[in-house]
DNA sequence: CACTTGACCTGTCCGC
DNA sequence: TGCGGACAGGTCAAGT
């Protein structure tokens, strides 16, 4: 659900209302990956510190405070990062949002700023997390060490692109795809649709792939992200914005849920099958 | 090291 | 209607 496209839009909103915020409160619902540090920690370089940056890297938010310390963030299936003003409180909330009131029972932790304003993690399935380390020491996280180049900066090639796939060049296309130490930030559905853009079968053996093929991929994949930014995201079900709204690139995709209608491009019909352990959407007719 | 599978969770949907 | 099971899919741990 959150892949790179949803985290960026989740970010840019974030971006635009939490810096220069004070945080007076942090409240801990019910979030057992969360906060795993000690209290005196969130007292010493959490309250009443400033909210500088929000930045991202992969699929992980980082939100960065002026006490040398950032909030790591990440959302994994269900997560929500929803932010709130004063002035939404006790007068209803937009009627464009996918969510009510807040906290509701998926709310996992609260971060309360000193002009009244909230910022609310939610995620109904707790796989996410909300973590404070020292900012100098998050690129020394395992995560950070091992996860691949970010697709979208301009100056990732085609050839860096290509190369990366060549440690896994025994399994498939689909589940290199998915895997983030090859390519930071895809996941299911930019896996799916970027195959379909550039008319692979998901079965492939990446070895198999030609540099014609893998110079179309990187194009595609780049471009199906690039116009789901645009779109805000996808909302299959639970992904919301920083505001709380749903993003709409599900009404352009061409493959993903779109199993049982006719192939924009060959029109037979679009199958969903399990593969690489995922709900894989392709075309048997035009991807080989 | 490369690769695959299951676990982590909750909510929804489908078949009986 | 109730109930069990499959499914949703990001990442990590444990397995081959």
């Amino acid at each position: 659900m959150p892949e790179l496209p949803e985290v960026e839009t989740v970010r840019r909103g974030l971006a635009d209302l939490l810096p220069g915020r004070v945080v007076a409160s942090a409240a801990h619902l019910n979030s057992p990956k969360s906060f795993p540090n000690a209290q005196h920690d969130v007292s010493q370089f959490l309250i009443g510190a400033t909210i500088q940056s929000v930045r991202r890297r992969a699929k992980v938010l980082l939100v960065d405070l002026d006490s040398q310390h950032s909030l790591v963030i990440h959302l994994k299936m269900t997560g929500q990062l929803v932010f709130r003003g004063q002035e939404a409180f006790g007068a209803g909330h937009p009627n464009d949002s996918l969510i009510g009131e807040l906290p509701d029972r998926s709310t996992r932790v609260v971060l309360g700023f000193r002009d009244g304003s909230h910022l609310y993690f939610n995620d109904q399935r707790k796989f996410g997390w909300v973590r404070l380390l020292p900012t100098l020491e998050i690129p020394n996280i395992d995560f950070m060490r091992k996860v691949g180049p970010e697709p979208l900066e301009s100056d990732f090639t085609v050839s860096q692109f290509t190369e990366r796939f060549q440690r896994r060049a025994r399994t498939n296309i689909k589940a290199a795809l998915l895997d983030q130490t090859v390519v930071a930030g895809v996941g299911n559905i930019y896996a799916d649709e970027s195959l379909w853009g550039a008319q692979i079968d998901p079965h492939r053996i990446v070895g198999s792939v030609s540099a014609d093929e893998f110079s179309r991929l990187y194009t595609e994949l780049r471009a199906v992200m690039n116009m789901a930014i645009d779109k805000g995201g996808s909302t299959d079900k639970n992904y919301v914005n920083a505001e709380g709204k749903r993003g709409s690139y599900m009404d352009f995709a061409r493959v993903f849920r779109r199993e049982g209608q006719a192939c924009s491009r060959c029109g037979q019909q679009i199958l969903k099958i399990r593969w690489a352990g995922r709900g894989t959407h392709y075309c048997a007719e035009c991807q080989k």
